[in-house]
DNA sequence: CGACCATACGGAGACACTCTCCGTCTTGTC
DNA sequence: GACAAGACGGAGAGTGTCTCCGTATGGTCG
């Protein structure tokens, strides 16, 4: 009952092999964003590139296996933020705020990841489309409490943090703007008219 | 005196090569985005790869040079909102619109202006930190009319826009996304606790 | 008008990256 | 220990960037 889908269990070298190379990628990833080459990844790695691509037949494949080892840690500060929250506004803060850290995981990440979210062939869209919904949640029961405008809606929000995420990463050189481009998301830059 | 930094004025074929460059540029960055192949382009526009390079020596330089042409226009609509607008937030937010619009002027625009936001050695460097500049007047304007949070800042609201243009980009599908992305920044999900 | 030089032209080719294909080698089983 | 099933490696085809240099052209001056 331990497989649903699959045959049968993969031969030990090639499991070996397979997170090896992971954990290869992630340093590598880490060093020289996501759009380092996979032949010198391959390389790093010690594996030939048809290794490589056997086990992740695209960029995409292996970004979602990299992102799915962090898919606890999120769901954790999801769960955390749930229970500790009563203040459902402040709670949807701390899920995006879990979000855009998930979303700049490596330099680069933000454009697959809003590639994902319109082309539902990419192994990265299922992950989305559960945070997407994760996002959703928090969010309408922000608008139940009033304390979200109602015209905005979850998928829209979970673009607006990818798109935060992906400028961040352009000004980090400016120690202000990361925390004033996030706060922009909540507040926007318009001060109500007295 | 018309020749302030150049020796001598262009050969005409040179000329006629690079308008007629910059044509077929247009269509075919409108066609296929910002990254579509620039030998293709070349070949398209019947030069050989050498003249393309020679003229824009890079994507950038020659997004720059297309950017140019629409200089006018970006300004002739910052001096039309400029001295319609009473309203200081009215303005900025039509001066934001107006940027957003020009920077999805092609497909995967907004990813080279980010860069060049940082990266002072762009040709495209100038011309953000120009439209950078605007932004930053009429923000303070808009600050100075208690119209606008104190604690943003010029670059940061550009930066946003940028980012708003570049999620924008997938959220065509969906028709209600573009307009809800845009006022997200004006206002904030949030909801000021009554 | 013809010659001459500065300048521009074209495209072959060096280099980088992605991804596939297939001959060879390993693993696990009988 | 032998035999599939499956994995391995890396050569190579396809595509894109950008440079280099032999050739062609434009503009000028005698």
């Amino acid at each position: 009952m331990s497989e649903t889908t699959a045959g049968r269990r993969p031969r030990t070298d090639a499991a070996r092999n397979r997170t090896h190379i992971l954990d290869v990628a992630e340093r590598y990833f880490t060093e020289h964003g996501v759009t380092g080459s996979l032949d010198a990844l391959a390389k790093q790695a010690g594996v030939g590139a048809g290794t490589l691509y056997r086990h992740f037949p695209s960029r995409d494949a292996l970004l979602a296996a990299l992102l799915a080892a962090r898919d606890n840690e999120l769901v954790a500060r999801r769960d955390a933020v749930r229970t500790a929250e009563t203040d459902p506004a402040v709670a949807l803060d701390g899920w995006l705020e879990a979000l855009g850290t998930w979303a700049t995981a490596f330099d680069g990440l933000p454009d697959p990841l809003r590639a994902a979210v319109t082309e539902q062939t990419s192994p990265l869209a299922l992950t989305c489309q559960g945070y997407v919904t994760t996002t959703e949640e928090f969010l309408t029961a922000a608008q139940q409490a009033g304390r979200a405008r109602s015209d905005v809606r979850g998928r829209d929000l979970f673009l607006a943090v990818l798109a935060i995420s992906w400028v961040r990463e352009a000004a980090m050189a400016d120690a202000a703007s990361p925390a004033g481009l996030g706060s922009l998301l909540r507040t926007g830059w318009a001060t109500p008219p007295a």
